[in-house]
DNA sequence: CTCTTCCTGTGATTCCCATCACATGAATTA
DNA sequence: TAATTCATGTGATGGGAATCACAGGAAGAG
């Protein structure tokens, strides 16, 4: 055991609330492992119930369709952890998870993870906020697909992977993830992203340089997402 | 306070494992409410954060688009609650709350809810588990947005509202909700619900009596929701 | 540096289904 | 029992976007 584990375990949320000991405790019982890039780290249906806490890299959380249709549900990055609905019901996996870079990951037994459930009152705030938050963003995203058109949910994804320049107060999306990504996260098709990325370059109201797009008029887009657009040419 | 209250309180999930003291202690900070059927509970985005414990009746989940299109999440019935979300995490209001039904509630302050649970690991649990299912159906319906067609999507809703008759064994609804209702489950729009409905009847496959529809050939229902209908007659 | 492989832009086509529009029918209320 | 109000069946139509199909670029791999 060394310390550096320790370090970086404490930086994973659900383990800020634990002493030192414990973490040290934690880390014995549970295994570590590392995964490459692209490699599967868990079925969808899978028997596992262990919780997995990423201490460097990330992973995506993704499911697929009979027909082959990828849905992306979000991702878990350095400092999150992944997998507790099944340590907390005991049911089965309820979706894929796929290392987005090399990452490693300390995997955590459902006793072990229980076990600081029940003795940590801290550490369950934490998980009960983080479900919390996933059901608003699941929930939001069920609004989405019922009440908005595709173009709309292109509209919508780009907005929510904005933010702010550090420098420049700029709105930008950095980096732009591929047309693919960004399809599968609005469940639409590739190429409907590309026709309204291509229409919103047009307006002149994003540009894309390289790796980043710059959005100019975030106001317009916003307001472009909950308005029926009235003819198409009215956007040039 | 009478015994009575406490009766009908031990009866809801949450506070299943505790002592009849803590629900006496926990009604004497908390205000019953009645509510009338098709009142409003809760809207969305208000600032509120009490726990609603459902004692009688049953109340309705349900949000709105701007356009004015509506999109139901989900029921809770007697002995369920809502509202823990905002109780958890600060934040405002993620839907709007209807009574179905003339209702009873307990309007439990969120300080309290939080005491609950920092003192009680088997009803903190119980709230975990209630969460995580919350998560796998809301990831659920997000598949079959993404995945299915609309017709699909109100196959789905069938099976999902369908139970086993307990004398015949056969598969029915019953009630069967209106068309309507249908519809703000399954996005959808009230004419296609009712189109899938006739065609599944002249296919044989269900048959409406009253208010109850019988499923009589659930394999082929199940067949229909992942497979893509060759030509439309192939029903007949 | 060259060769796959993956990403991106755009047209053409098809088809799903939301929407509009009524005609009944059932159910609630006056 | 009449009179609304709500639920149900079905046709017609239009528009949105999925799908198919390439062509040219970018970018990893060898």
């Amino acid at each position: 055991m060394n310390q550096d584990s320790v370090d970086n375990l404490s930086r994973v949320r659900l383990l800020q609330d634990l002493t030192s000991e414990a973490i040290e405790s934690l880390e014995k019982r549970s295994r570590w492992r590392r995964y490459a890039r692209d490699e599967q780290i868990l079925d969808r249906d899978s028997e596992s119930r262990d919780v997995f806490l990423v201490v460097t890299g990330s992973v995506e959380v993704i499911n697929y369709s009979l027909s082959g249709r990828e849905v992306a549900f979000g991702h878990v990055v350095q400092g999150g952890y992944f997998g507790e609905l099944s340590a907390i019901d005991g049911g089965r996996r309820s979706a894929n998870i796929v290392a987005v870079e090399d990452s490693l990951v300390l995997v955590v037994p459902p006793e072990v993870f229980t076990e600081i459930l029940t003795h940590n009152p801290p550490a369950t705030m934490q998980v009960l906020r983080r479900l919390a938050h996933i059901i608003r963003t699941a929930d939001d995203r069920i609004m989405d697909l019922s009440t908005l058109k595709a173009v709309q949910r292109v509209y919508v994804e780009l907005i929510r992977l904005s933010e702010e320049d550090g420098k420049t107060g700029e709105r930008i999306v950095r980096p732009l993830p591929t047309q693919r990504d960004i399809a599968r996260r609005a469940s639409t098709s590739r190429e409907t992203v590309a026709r309204v990325l291509g229409q919103l370059a047009r307006a002149g109201i994003v540009e894309r340089k390289a790796r980043t797009l710059h959005i100019f008029d975030m106001a317009r887009l916003m307001e472009m997402t909950d308005a029926i657009e009235g003819d198409e040419e009215s956007l040039r």
